[in-house]
DNA sequence: GCTTAATTCAAACAAGCGTTTTATACTCAT
DNA sequence: ATGAGTATAAAACGCTTGTTTGAATTAAGC
């Protein structure tokens, strides 16, 4: 199991010729691997392809991760340091009115849906894991599912008028996360259901807005029937606009 | 590739000793095939394991069936009559109110997911194939996802006077769409963020009728304004009851 | 009872997988 | 220059996979 020759450990190594900051042939593959899990899953993805990608020798997967799980693992912590998370969290921090910030972090996350470069990897691998779950799967939940989900409670359960525990306002945070995630997870469903639905940055504009618009709907209205004192305090634009 | 010894076609058979109107061993197989593919996915899934449960020999499949794919795919098809698909049809068909429609059409949905035997298992399978696709997903989405999809898109365009076919419309299907797949593709990230959640059917009640209350905000809304001629016609409980 | 065909079975096959081995090139402190 | 330790390379290993083989079993028609 465990290899007799792996990677000598830091400390027993005193004086490298390499500072070991920078590794090009792992920091390639790390870099490689990330694409290829992402749209392959763990199980599907082989070490070969990944090392012929890399421009690397098969044996190289094992030198510098030990075996093939701790290279996944060390490309799903890498995905969580994505610039697209810290998007969604610095956007959750926003000094703004809720309504405002729930409709960034809408927006923020779908726009990484249309990038041109290795587009929403990391949900990629977050779909995967749903599917056919790994070790790794517990990470992405602790460290990103939680804390995100956490926040948007606390944003939502303001504007309810309900704590974070409420039964209520996780149903309500559910109610967004799943019009958001259907986009990222069920993109080939969509695809045959709306053919001619491309994800050009407006229309994820606009699919953002329609999002915002429509959970602000029941938001609004359950705060107003809740407290029975009307419109007080901030008010937006509840009311969806019109499509073309 | 193709066996040379394939399952004697039915045309060269005259006097079989069965009627060939029912094999056990190949509706075992097709029956474990269901469970194990469901859980496991196309790939992840062994010919071995299936053969194993069923209490068959590891050529069986191979036999009957010529190859891993024609057992998956008679096995989807096989997923696709399941009663839990037309419960779902047979909702849409109700003759009542639209809004009662869509109470039914989401109840009946999320109800698939406390079943006891083999839970949601069509979905599973589905999930399956949005990670990673085979040929069996343009099936899965021409025979079920449009015809539910086209049906959904008529009752909620019918709600907020658009025809079916417009944006606006389907932004509204998708949005009902994402708040019940994600209980069903998402649910190991739920129990992540919410542990206390039970599936029992109790309580996927309040889930079905807190997303029907979620949708029917925005789309009455969406109507009255539109129309600007206040509450005509139907009315029904869009205001949302507290929880606890 | 014999023939014929359908089905099942144990065994083996070829290909792909992750991993390990063995050897070689390279770099740097001594 | 030399030795020690790091990194890469080609090849092979052991295992699992889907698939095939060829014989054994079963049952119906003559």
């Amino acid at each position: 199991m465990i290899s007799t020759r792996s990677r000598p450990s830091l400390k027993t190594v005193k004086r490298t010729r390499r500072p070991a900051t920078s590794d090009p042939t792992r920091d390639k593959l790390l870099d490689v691997a990330g694409r290829i899990f992402a749209d392959r899953g763990y199980r599907a993805a082989t070490i070969r392809e990944i090392c012929v990608a890399a421009g690397a020798n098969v044996a190289a997967v094992n030198y510098h991760f030990g075996d093939k799980l701790g290279l996944y693992t060390e490309a799903v912590q890498q995905s969580m340091r994505a610039a697209e998370i810290e998007a969604v969290k610095s956007a959750l921090d926003l000094l703004a009115p809720p309504e405002d910030v729930l409709r960034a972090v809408i927006r923020v996350r779908l726009q990484s849906l249309c990038k041109r470069d290795r587009p929403d990897w990391h949900f990629r691998i977050l779909a995967h894991e749903l599917a056919q779950p790994t070790p790794a799967l517990r990470h992405l939940v602790n460290k990103i599912g939680r804390p995100i989900f956490q926040r948007l409670l606390g944003l939502i359960g303001g504007m309810i008028g309900l704590p974070a525990d409420d039964d209520k306002t996780r149903l309500c945070a559910i109610s967004v996360m799943g019009q958001i995630l259907v986009y990222v997870f069920a993109s080939p469903l969509l695809a045959g259901v709306w053919p001619e639905l491309k994800m050009t940055p407006e229309q994820v504009d606009r699919i953002a807005d329609h999002i915002a618009d429509f959970s602000l709907s029941y938001i609004h209205n359950f705060r107003s029937t809740t407290f029975a004192q009307g419109t007080n305090g901030i008010k937006r634009a509840a009311q969806p606009r019109l499509s073309k």
